[in-house]
DNA sequence: CTCTTGTATCGACGGGTGTCGATCTAATCT
DNA sequence: AGATTAGATCGACACCCGTCGATACAAGAG
């Protein structure tokens, strides 16, 4: 089955001293700080029906109607969309009484590369 | 202050009644669970770079180098490896005493797409 | 000014998570 | 068989997280 030319330098060994081989140069630790923390603030079924109704938003969404789609306490929506403007995906603005929230302009390519999952 | 004509139909209102606008029909929930618990599984640093390594390797990885590659306890290793398992990331099998791991040649579309952030 | 109302913040509670040491299992070596 | 070893599992710990009710704050309305 498996060689026909010494290419596959190493199969699977058998016993013999150890199995390690050299693993491929770890991510700068901030960068993969920065991809998890990215990936924990999406990691919330509400956050990411969020993110799709922003997404498909043309305009700011106010906060009361996050608090109208969804089933849940305004605290707790609160909550969830300070999460999101902490991980860098939304900005938010005061109109009067109220808040709107709208997809970060300047939010990092890696931000829009996770974002384009929720279609 | 508000309106011209009917054009732009809604400008942010001026303490009306309620500010609230339609908002963008939900995701499917099934859908928003798959997204939210596969970014769960890839919100942690160590598991970016497990996902890092696994990409970069041409072959399965054994569990011993990932033992070495990282600063951590092997039950911590496994534990980890474990979850990327259950979110159908990677798969895994034995040879001899040595477990090996790698990308699941079979993962989802939504998935692959998630790993691509992890160049 | 006082009352009302939209949001944010606080404190608490229950459940999940990352980590470890200890133990179990299975495969191999002697 | 007994000893060794790689890896998984278990139990425990500290901590984080999602949720809520209560409260604080700010901006209008009356």
């Amino acid at each position: 089955m498996t060689t026909a030319i010494p290419l596959v330098q190493l199969e699977v060994p058998e016993r013999t001293k150890g199995c390690c081989q050299a693993v491929a140069e770890p991510l700068a630790e901030e960068r993969a700080a920065e991809l998890a923390s990215l990936y924990k603030a999406l990691g919330d079924p509400t956050r990411v029906q969020m993110i799709h109704i922003l997404a498909a938003a043309s305009e700011p969404v106010c906060v009361c109607d996050f608090t109208a789609a969804f089933d849940l306490g305004q605290p707790t929506i609160s909550h969830h969309l300070a999460r999101l403007r902490e991980a860098g995906l939304v900005t938010s603005f005061k109109r009067g009484v109220w808040a709107f929230y709208q997809l970060n302009p300047g939010m990092s390519e890696t931000s829009r590369g996770a974002l384009q999952l929720i279609a």
